[in-house]
DNA sequence: CTGAAAGCGCTTACAG
DNA sequence: CTGAAAGCGCTTACAG
């Protein structure tokens, strides 16, 4: 720009500043950095040296241009903030290692047009595949751009004709929460959480509901909630504690530990025991479940294990694009007993 | 590979198939989609229709090594599972969007290896800047990629020479937790936290030094534990209660709200009172002190305000690499006042 | 307003 | 064992 540029462009080193460096042609630096066998031991430890100095990168826009393949897996997370999907991650991230796959993250955040956004950026930016736990709503983006070749896995959504899907079973895991209570001799069951329009919480208390159906004199009443979290959890214990005693369940099942953890809070302020008055279930097995004044038993949903799979059906997706047929995985939820519903 | 393969490869659409479908040359696609302007409106309008048509996506790839920029910038994060850290995403997300720019986020798990092996792929990647959130070791890795012309810019971490950084400031905090119990006339102070070797955690313990030595008759007491989870505040509590009631301090500055919230619990159940006998201060300000049996008064750290200022310098950084002076930005945290430490 | 051509930094047959 | 050459899919001066 000015006249007087003396300032030379800091250059990044590229494969042929290697190359002349080392007295060798760049494709033999190539070899050695993708097949070393092939090189001479003398050539190979003259490019290493040459690389080492100039502090050579190697770009890896250029090298997956030519390959037409690229070692990256993208993630698009629906709530980074909820430690479930993070342990997800986690589980994916330990698969992917062990073929030599890398992971990125993108978290959209509950918002449908950043998830949309990244499942764009991913499928320019040519990764090899994308795993996708999306929110509760329509997925065209996704299928379009599955459509065009990009391999998709569903996590924590289920599949479809074209896709796989990893799933836990949310009905079982009502109904285990469920069955748990009525084992320990509860008879007068609550289901609480909500929007009921979340399919997760509706698809729990379905399960609740077969579980108490099996037992002879069990009943399940149903209290929608406004949200999930522990603030909806003292609402929903002042609520319990306002009536009378003869009128209040002897056994509650929560779609959240939140839930659980701030009901438990409010009926103990009131003078009602848990778990001798109110047994409770609790739900996702998170930090709420240990760090409750009573611990609370819990459904856990196995997040690590789900990340795992998930993303072994990706690479086995990308692998062989022809005869693959697609599928949902369901995972089973397993139920962690703790004091909030020990024996009364 | 076999001998019947007449399964055509499903081709993705490249330029070249949509130049020849709109009748034009490929430059004039190019056009369209980086200087429309340039284009005459029938023409664009073909051209668009055969995008469409044809499902064609830009290869990002291909675009950065001609252009040599990139719109993407990397965060390597060393918790995702400590919702400060998803806040500071959110913050640097939401100042990135402004410029165009994307975000993608890696999770390196307090592992120094895997915080090296990211920093290399951004680096590989070409993406135009990195955002690192490191954990307490060595930065040698980044700090050759910086030298080799990436933009690197510190998170939670002090920048040095060559680098900038935003941190905030933890010895404040410390003194800010120190002193609102000072004011509330408690006298017997002690720090809880551990392991003083992370360099927060010994800050924040100078600046509560530093608040009671300006309070004649005050004293603190260090109790360094072993971790700052809500186990460690069991053990924390229980430590205390064994204690004579006269030898326990009255005032609890603790290093987390985590480790507050296990103290807070394990005292109630010995029958100590908290705020009366013991007022407890918290920090990080996360669910643990809304969600304690006694709400939890906390030190609170400007996440998003950190990860816009974070994402502001290193677009600065991008711009003018020339005469960019390197520095560390440093940010107060406030203290967020609840029951833990009300009047007593 | 449009197109032919060069080139970004690599990898991969193919000769030698 | 090594190198010359073609080409991956784009963008950008430069002619016309």
């Amino acid at each position: 720009m000015s006249s007087v540029a003396t300032q030379p462009d800091r250059m990044r080193p590229v494969m042929a500043d290697v190359a002349q460096r080392a007295g060798v042609s760049v494709a033999t630096v190539s070899n050695v950095l993708n097949r070393p066998h092939l090189v001479a031991d003398l050539t190979r430890e003259r490019v290493l040296r040459a690389i080492e100095e100039l502090g050579f990168v190697r770009n890896r826009a250029a090298r997956s241009l030519v390959t037409g393949r690229a070692d990256t897996v993208g993630f698009v997370i629906v709530d980074l903030a909820n430690t479930f999907f993070v342990d997800l991650a986690r589980g994916v991230e330990e698969q992917l290692d062990q073929q030599g796959m890398r992971l990125l993250l993108a978290n959209s955040d509950v918002d449908l047009a950043k998830q949309n956004e990244y499942i764009e950026l991913f499928e320019e930016t040519k990764v090899s595949g994308v795993l996708l736990a999306p929110l509760d709503a329509p997925l065209d983006v996704a299928r379009a751009a599955r459509a065009r070749g990009l391999p998709i896995v569903h996590v924590n959504w289920p599949g479809d004709d074209e896709s796989c899907g990893v799933v836990v079973d949310e009905e079982l895991g009502g109904y285990l929460a469920a069955q748990h209570l009525l084992e320990r001799g509860r008879r007068r069951l609550a289901f609480a959480g909500g929007p009921f329009s979340l399919s997760a919480v509706a698809q729990r208390r379905t399960g609740a509901t077969r579980a108490v159906a099996e037992v002879p004199g069990a009943s399940l009443e149903t209290i929608e909630t406004r949200r999930i979290t522990t603030r909806g959890g003292r609402e929903l214990g002042d609520l319990l504690a306002a009536r009378a005693p003869s009128e209040r369940p002897d056994g509650l099942v929560s779609a959240s530990d939140a839930l659980a953890s701030g009901a438990i809070h409010a009926m103990l302020l009131a003078g009602i025991r848990v778990p001798e008055d109110i047994a409770v279930v609790g739900y996702d097995n998170n930090h709420y479940a240990h760090d409750s004044p009573v611990p609370i038993t819990s459904v856990a949903q196995p997040g690590h294990e789900m990340g795992m799979i998930a993303a072994s059906i990706l690479l086995e997706e990308m692998q062989d694009a022809g005869d693959h047929a697609h599928r949902t995985l369901t995972l089973r939820p397993t139920l962690h007993e703790r004091a909030s519903s020990a024996a009364g």
